[in-house]
DNA sequence: CAGTGGTCTAGACCACACT
DNA sequence: GTGTGGTCTAGACCACTGT
């Protein structure tokens, strides 16, 4: 039965409920709070921080979502999730700022950049049509020296600008690059399969040709609902695999 | 700028802000908001349905999170995704309860079942000691008659019978039998890679050494927080991908 | 400016779990 | 029974968007 020490700042723009749901990860991470160990109720926790038991329960719920607590009724909120245990591949955030993130020396080559004709299948994640002129961007992504992802990304010339230089590219990510132009990606839509290696493909990565590679296709939407990029990325199954947190619903 | 007519009904035990939340889906789905159309504001909703606004807002955070919608503060909300594109499969569910519901007509063979001495692999994951005894499952589960992918489970004794007879499994999930003995679970940890068929592997699936297979590894933890089940699956990447909804946060 | 979603509050009642 | 989380309400104020 545990009451973190919490201290919510009501100046800042930042909203209370993530505020406490920031400092109570920080006490799951730190070990404050251990596996196995029991929050106060949502009503002592209210009354302690000084926030509403609403506001509470939109903390503890962020941190369900995250598969760091588990609730039942009846019964309490106990910690099952720790730091190490817990990453957030599988959301909207680009690969460059995870591997970053993960101290891993991102280093990216911009193999091609420039108009082309959408095909079929880039014309349909894109709601355009055929032969319309799109920004083709080819990169190889690498980390720690060695090839990790062959990266290839489709995006409406009206979004963004077809003469863009590959050098920011080089040093940053797509999405950041996308964000700092005025895109604001709300959602995407994501498969995972897996294929063996094209030769030319292999060469590249520095794979055997037929090497099974994860593949990525991805549509990202803008918040007008608009489809604002079409990414279809190979990655070396050798060096990288996809980790993330189901629940039960 | 759309209202969808809905009706909730107060005696059922469903709540309400799923009951709306399911009806608005529909509409979706059925193409009464069709994508790209905006709901009324939030205040208009909830005096039409005769809900308080926070329910109208939780059913619509739902839907935001399933990637059906797309909110702007300051503008609306929008219809951004359909039935058709938005997949489930990365939920806690069962494989076999995912492939009955796309009329895939799922087949289960039993390979192996029965107790085993946890592998140093195994009691990592299932948190005992290497040699503990734990119930070992091995299936070769089929789609239209065709195999699709390998199924390997280990399970302490103590949370299901190690005498579980195997014909429970032909023709039901592994999760459905661990529910109705009564082991309720809440949250996985799940990685998704990639690798070369082995040959035993390959026969079984009908694939040739070498050919690529998506592989998931999965801790299941229950209520208590407890891991009850560790999963280690092949899918023949010919067969079979994984589809899910990424959100901006 | 007007309209929208985002946040927050202070209550209330209910369903469920454990003893 | 007692305590827990789950649901629901009626209001308030704020921040952002687009005109």
């Amino acid at each position: 039965m545990k009451t973190v020490p919490v201290a919510v700042d009501r100046t800042s723009r930042v909203p209370l409920h993530v505020q406490l749901a920031e400092q109570l990860e920080r006490a799951i991470h730190g070990g404050d709070l251990p596996v196995g160990s029991r929050l106060s109720n949502e009503i002592d926790l209210a009354a302690t921080y000084g926030l509403s038991r609403p506001t509470v329960r939109q903390a503890i719920a962020r941190l369900v979502d995250q598969g760091l607590l588990v609730r039942k009724r009846g019964v309490g909120t106990q910690v099952v999730g720790r730091a190490d245990q817990v990453r957030r591949s599988l959301e909207l955030t680009s690969l460059y700022d995870d591997l970053a993130a993960q101290g891993r020396r991102p280093q990216t080559e911009v193999l091609r950049i420039g108009a082309a004709g959408a095909t079929a299948e880039v014309a349909t994640a894109l709601q355009c049509h055929t032969g319309d002129r799109v920004l083709r961007i080819e990169r190889l992504r690498s980390a720690d020296g060695e090839p990790l992802a062959l990266m290839r990304n489709w995006i409406p010339c009206d979004v963004l600008d077809c003469e863009t230089e590959a050098s920011a590219l080089t040093h940053n990510g797509l999405y950041e690059l996308m964000r700092a132009r005025g895109v604001r990606m709300k959602v995407a839509h994501q498969t995972i399969s897996a294929r063996p290696a094209a030769p030319d493909h292999a060469r590249l990565l520095g794979e055997h040709p037929g090497a099974p590679l994860l593949v990525t296709t991805r549509v990202t939407y803008a918040d007008h609902g608009r489809p604002v990029e079409y990414g279809a990325h190979l990655f070396r199954a050798s060096r990288y695999s996809f980790e993330h947190t189901l629940l039960q619903r």
